[in-house]
DNA sequence: GTATAATAAAACTGAACAGTTGGTTTTTAT
DNA sequence: ATAAAAACCAACTGTTCAGTTTTATTATAC
């Protein structure tokens, strides 16, 4: 394949990964997709052959293009494990507003595409046994408490920041509208980690 | 409207959520309710005027079908507010196995539905209040940590029973198939509440 | 028992949509 | 300069789908 064409296929991706995360598989028309991303239609059956195919490539673009913890985020929880659930949680907010598709996508998997999660990207351990080595840490240093596995610490941060955003319309009508402005998000991540913290 | 109407009404809502929930908007096809409600496809008209007419009534009769909070667990946790976290814990977790159709109409109303969402019951502040004041005196016996506002916590609890429900697909791909046993959920629990608890 | 409301059956309309095809033009590697 | 690869254009196929219409049947109220 040629330069071009890599670039084209890229393209296609980007822009679809656009569209489908805007309206999910159903609601995404190939047509739309190719005039959003101003190539001719039959290019996008040329390197996806298929809308199915094309959404499954979408999927998991998005999932390796996500880097749930970044290097530096890694540094400052080892310089400072007291602080440990705030720079996670604060971590994972910012990765939501970095990749406004992946929560959207997630979404949608989970919903209504079964045959799509098939080709996932196996289990991501590696990316957590680093912060899974400061939260023992932490844990033995007394900044946390114990009795609590990693598994549950993490899933606990990663539902906080996911439904923080992934329902944001409809908690804004039925819980609080003030949640969702800056102050507001600042509050929950202080709030949340003093609430998860050893005393 | 004569009762025989009414029950052909409220046969098609019926069925037509638990459609709608499945599929999507725009996954869900208005001859395959009808098929599915054993009725003619003309009724569906008759009775909502449109798909999307049909699809509203479906959000709001869900969102107004679940009970947040029943009054025997509001009891439980006035008798021991010492198991407040758990008891809320596992009364959303049975409330989403109860509704199975709450979280994925939620889901798909944050996600596709922007006009369907303007007609959704207002704030539950009611549904709240005896909660919020259980959890107030909790905080005053020591029993939950001091300076953590009622709406994070209760934010909290709900983004883990629901990240449980919505994600269940993918992080048993990407976390631990483990965490959706039997066991799994009640270790989420019981972990969670000792998370949460003052010490 | 008769009028009226409710429903069925089924065919139809018009538009949208996934995917295809064939012919033409542009780009790129050599 | 030229051949191959890449992309365009645009019409077309077959299907699906929301919504409608017409005619006929069944239930219910009085």
């Amino acid at each position: 394949m040629q330069k071009r064409a890599i670039e084209t296929r890229e393209n296609i991706l980007k822009t679809a990964i656009g569209i489908f995360s805007g309206h999910g598989y159903h609601g995404a028309k190939v047509d739309q997709i190719a005039e959003a991303a101003a190539i001719n239609k039959q290019r996008i059956y040329a390197y996806f052959h298929s809308k199915a195919g094309l959404f499954e490539q979408c999927l998991s673009t998005v999932f390796e293009g996500v880097k749930l913890f970044d290097d530096n985020a890694m540094a400052a929880a080892r310089l400072e494990p007291s602080r440990l659930t705030e720079i996670i949680l604060r971590e994972y907010m910012a990765l939501h507003k970095k990749h406004p598709y992946f929560w959207r996508m997630l979404a949608w998997a989970n919903l209504e595409n079964d045959s799509s999660l098939k080709k996932l990207p196996g289990l991501r351990e590696k990316d957590y046994t680093s912060l899974k080595a400061v939260f023992g840490q932490a844990v033995e240093l007394g900044l946390l408490p114990g009795g609590v596995s990693f598994e549950t610490y993490i899933f606990t941060l990663m539902a906080v920041s996911y439904f923080y955003h992934s329902n944001r319309k409809t908690l804004s009508k039925t819980l609080s509208p003030e949640l969702f402005t800056g102050q507001g998000m600042e509050k929950l991540i202080a709030e949340c980690s003093v609430m998860i913290a050893a005393r």
